[in-house]
DNA sequence: TCTAATCTCTTCTTTAAGGAAGAGAAATCT
DNA sequence: AGATTTCTCTTCCTTAAAGAAGAGATTAGA
């Protein structure tokens, strides 16, 4: 926590703890037969709820012929489903189907452990890490949406 | 906090927060022409330090050839160095490359804004996150190790 | 020493995902 | 009402990444 070159550099920590928490998505992901692609467009409608084909194809930076065949694929393994949109009957609506599938599955024991590291901290040690929780997500979602600003 | 319906459910702020990680992660990844496989390579060097590309390519879950072309795409791109192994000959070590490259620079404003938050915190506080950041990148990494046992 | 095993890399083939163009249905606008 | 725009989806083509098989170099073992 001194020197730079440090082992236990805060920079150095924090950068592993990031790469562990994408390796594992990733890796989870693998697991499932899941696309990278895929996994991104179930991490926005995670983040963001349900969006149109539209959107979500504009969002994961993809033309409509993708999009479609990626939500086929989402569906048919039971990660989203398609309802028609109450408003306008050419659209659709893509949204995450809350029940249990295989990334769930899979995820499971990591968040049992995650869960018992939380559990090991006081009440206004909790406070603060859900407090980070909700700020970095939301400096994350912001940085996202400024990336695709740019490009 | 309080109804499991709540919105700001802790297992939802927790999930939409690991979402947003991941979703950077991804969108970075992107604008920097970075292929899923080689972001999660790259994960994996971060993580564990240098490595064969033997090793590499297995816990990649790729077979030798397509590890040697990562590889070079890594190399080109700047992000790794292979070195040859001192005790082995046959063997080459694949390693990260500490100067900043185009995915630094990508992930820069968000790191600014990460950095703004912590600076928010007491050293206390810090102490806190800090020992979180550590226990969990402990947990996901035996979580990827679990998950590669068993597939 | 000489054979077998190990490690990386090359080449060829296959597959999965993305782009382009356009069709069909429904909404909007004049 | 008729024309135009907006959505989603389909089809065909292209491309990027992965598998398979094997070569070349080096080490380990009989």
């Amino acid at each position: 926590m001194s020197t730079p070159e440090s082992r236990t550099d805060a920079g150095a920590v924090y950068r592993r703890y990031l790469s562990a928490v994408m390796l594992h998505g990733h890796a989870s992901a693998k697991a499932c037969d899941l696309g990278a692609t895929d996994l991104y467009a179930l991490n926005l409608l995670e983040l963001e709820g349900p969006m149109t084909p539209g959107v979500l194809g504009a969002r994961a930076g993809l033309t409509t012929g993708p999009t479609t065949r990626m939500i086929d694929r989402l569906e048919e393994a039971g990660y989203v489903r398609r309802v028609p949109s109450p408003d306008d009957r050419r659209k659709v609506i893509v949204e995450p189907i809350g029940k249990p599938v295989r990334l769930d599955e899979v995820m499971t024991p990591a968040r049992e452990e995650i869960g018992k590291i939380l559990r090991g901290y006081s009440p206004e040690q909790l406070d603060v890490l859900f407090d980070y929780f909700t700020r970095a997500a939301e400096a994350y979602r912001q940085a996202v949406d400024d990336l695709r600003a740019t490009s």
